[in-house]
Order: C-alpha cells, then structure tokens, then sequence
DNA sequence: AGCAAGATCGGT
DNA sequence: CCGATCTTGCTG
C-alpha cells in the first residue's frame, strides 16, 4: 500500500528511520522498479550546516519548503541525481536521502539506476504515476544502524550527528 | 562576471 | 589519489 501524506509530514529524525525496510517504486520504460530502502540520511532546518537549505531558500532548494512527501533532486558533481524526499511541515526545510536500496549501494547508484533526473524535482509521492513508496506486507527484521552522514565535513559539529541510517543486515 | 566547491563514483 | 562535469551560491 502507497504511503501518504501523513507518513511524510512528521520530523524527519523519525520519517528516515521508518523508510527503511519500505519498497520504493519506479516506473520505468513501462517496467516496474521494486527495491528495498536500505540506507537513509535525514537533512533538518536552515541550522543544519550540512544541508542545502543552510543559505535560506534558494531556487534550488526551495521544494524543501513545500508539502512533505514531494521529491527533491539535484545534480552533484555534475554526474550524479541524488534523490530525497520532503518531510516535516511546509515552509520547515527537511529533507530524506535515499542512498541505498538492496542491491544498490550509494546516492549516485540508486539516481542513476532508477533513472533520475530534473524532472523528478517537485514529484509528489502520494499522487505520481511513475514514482511512489509503498509498506511491504510482513516485518522487516535486523536492527537500524545511526552513523554519522557522509560527505559533510564542511559542516563542523553538524557533520557529526548521527543522522544516517542503514538496515543492519544490507 | 568569474570562481571554488560540491549530500559521488570508478579507475589508477 | 585523481578526474569527470556542470550547477550553485558567493564574491567583487
């Protein structure tokens, strides 16, 4: 069953865990895409040095600001589409990483093999055709490992939160 | 207008 | 360790 709306609309420190172990779908070339969540990373306010929204609102950035569960997508390093999902209440900017499903390990990955692009930015979750998340029937078991995020160091104490998450077992 | 850096990855 | 490749946000 698709997640909705009220899924999305809680903090984002509780919203990344509780994907973990959800089924992301993607349409793709008519196919569908089925792949666990396995590794998340929460992004939380314009005070998180390590997220996009640290400028304020921006052009890139300003989904973020928008209704929980529409998707934010970016280029990195001009190569990559890092997929993230909108969390919390409208105009609080935060923001869930995808960065690994099962199968696939890294950000870079997960855009690339889902077919991710500029497109995607703005999608709604609760609503798209081509791109949705869904709870898995049965449990999930293995715990949920917290880890520090990566690739933020520039963010000083911020970069040392433990606001990654991974299924134990992936 | 110009520039440095980036929520990464694959090859040396 | 380094290059790819291009957008972004800051500086002047």
């Amino acid at each position: 069953m698709r997640l909705t709306r009220g899924f999305f609309e809680r903090d984002v420190l509780k919203v990344a865990p509780s994907m973990l172990g959800k089924l992301l779908v993607v349409r793709k070339a008519g196919k569908l895409e089925k792949r666990l969540i396995t590794e998340v990373e929460a992004y939380r306010g314009e005070e998180d040095l390590a997220s996009h929204a640290r400028f304020g609102k921006t052009k890139r950035n300003q989904i973020m600001y928008a209704t929980a569960g529409v998707i934010y997508v970016y280029l990195v390093y001009g190569i990559y589409w890092m997929l993230n999902v909108v969390t919390g209440q409208k105009g609080d900017p935060q923001a869930v990483l995808i960065r690994g499903l099962d199968g696939i390990k890294g950000p870079g990955r997960v855009g690339k093999l889902l077919g991710i692009d500029k497109s995607f930015y703005g999608e709604d979750l609760t609503k798209s055709e081509r791109i949705w998340i869904e709870e898995i029937s049965g449990k999930i078991d293995g715990k949920i490992l917290r880890l520090p995020r990566v690739g933020v160091d520039y963010a000083g104490e911020w970069a040392k939160k433990k606001w990654r998450f991974m299924l134990d077992r992936f």
